[in-house]
DNA sequence: GTTGAAAGACCTAGTGA
DNA sequence: TCACTAGGTCTTTCAAC
C-alpha cells in the first residue's frame, strides 16, 4: 500500500479523535470548518488505511482495583529463538501483564504489570512469572505516582 | 462517593467497551441479552461515576512516524520536593514523552519516549532531556518488538 | 476532493408495567 | 429492569460540482 501522507486536515482530525473518539462528525466539522461529508470521508479513509487502529474506553484503574503498577525487567538464560518464543507465548497469557516489550540492553523484556496491591503482585510474581522456564533474573520497580500517561501522539 | 461495586452486567459492558467504545447500545444489548434501556442506563452510570475516564482513538504509531520507543530511567541529584516538581513540570512538556512515572527503587523516574528513529531520539536526549536541571543519570533501553500492548484491564 | 440534501439508523428521555 | 413510544440527532450515501 502506498503511504499516502497525512495532510493538515487529516492531522487535525486525528488530534481530536485521539482525545475523544466519541466526537460526532458534526462537532468535528464545526470545529475544523469543513462539511460533515468531508469529515466523514476522511475518517473512513483513516480507519481503512489503518491510521486508526482501535477505538477504546480507558478505565480508571484505581476504581477497578488495579492500584499497583509495576515494571518488571526480565533476563533469560539464553536467546535461542525457542526460548524467546516460549517466554512471550506464556507471559502474555497472564491477565496481570498489560504490556510486554522485547528490549535492547542489559535485560531481555520489560513488562508492565497491573495488580490490586503488593500482595497480589507477590502472588503473581511467585506463582506465575517466576515459574516460567529459562528465567535468569527478574527486577521489579513500582510506580509511586503517574506524572503523565498519554495515549495520544502529537501530530 | 460510595464505591458502588460493579455487578456482572457492568463488568461485561466494560469488557466490551474496552475493546471497542464505538459499539452501539443496540449491539451491546443484543450481545448481553439485555434491553437497550438497561444498557444505556448502565453506561451512563459508569461514565458518571468515573469508571470510564476517556474514550480515545488508538493510532498505529508506525504509520505516523513514531517507530522507535524507548524507556528511559532517570536518577536525580536529590529528592527535594522542588527538584522533583521541577523535573516533572518540565519533562511532561516534551511531546516525545508519552508517559512519566515516579518510581520506587534504584532510579527516580521512568519515561516512555516515542520518536521517529534513533537520530530523533538522540536529538531529544541531547537537546531536551539531558538539559533539565539536577539529573544525575539517564539510562535508555529501546523496544525491539511489541509482544503485547493492551489498554484493556481484565474484569 | 468536496458539498448539500435526504433516508434511515440510532440516541435519549419518558411512560407504564 | 423492561417494552414501547416519539422527537431529535447523527450516520451514510449519492448525485453534482
Amino acid at each position: 500500500m502506498i503511504n499516502t501522507d497525512l495532510d493538515p486536515l487529516d492531522r487535525e482530525i486525528l488530534k481530536l479523535l485521539q482525545q475523544d473518539v466519541l466526537l460526532t462528525n458534526k462537532e468535528i466539522s464545526y470545529t475544523l470548518r469543513k462539511s460533515i461529508a468531508t469529515v466523514h470521508e476522511r475518517i473512513r479513509r483513516l480507519r481503512e488505511q489503518g491510521y486508526i487502529k482501535r477505538s477504546v474506553a480507558i478505565l480508571d484503574r484505581k476504581k477497578i482495583n488495579r492500584s499497583l503498577v509495576a515494571f518488571s525487567q526480565v533476563l533469560l538464560n539464553d536467546h535461542a529463538l525457542s526460548t524467546l518464543a516460549t517466554f512471550e507465548e506464556e507471559v502474555i497469557k497472564f491477565p496481570e501483564v498489560m504490556e510486554c516489550f522485547q528490549m535492547t540492553g542489559t535485560f531481555d523484556f520489560i513488562l508492565r504489570i497491573a495488580t490490586s496491591d503488593m500482595d497480589a503482585y507477590h502472588q503473581f510474581y511467585r506463582h506465575k512469572l517466576a515459574t516460567l522456564p529459562n528465567i535468569t533474573s527478574i527486577q521489579s520497580f513500582f510506580v509511586l505516582s503517574e506524572t503523565k500517561s498519554d495515549t495520544a501522539y502529537p501530530l
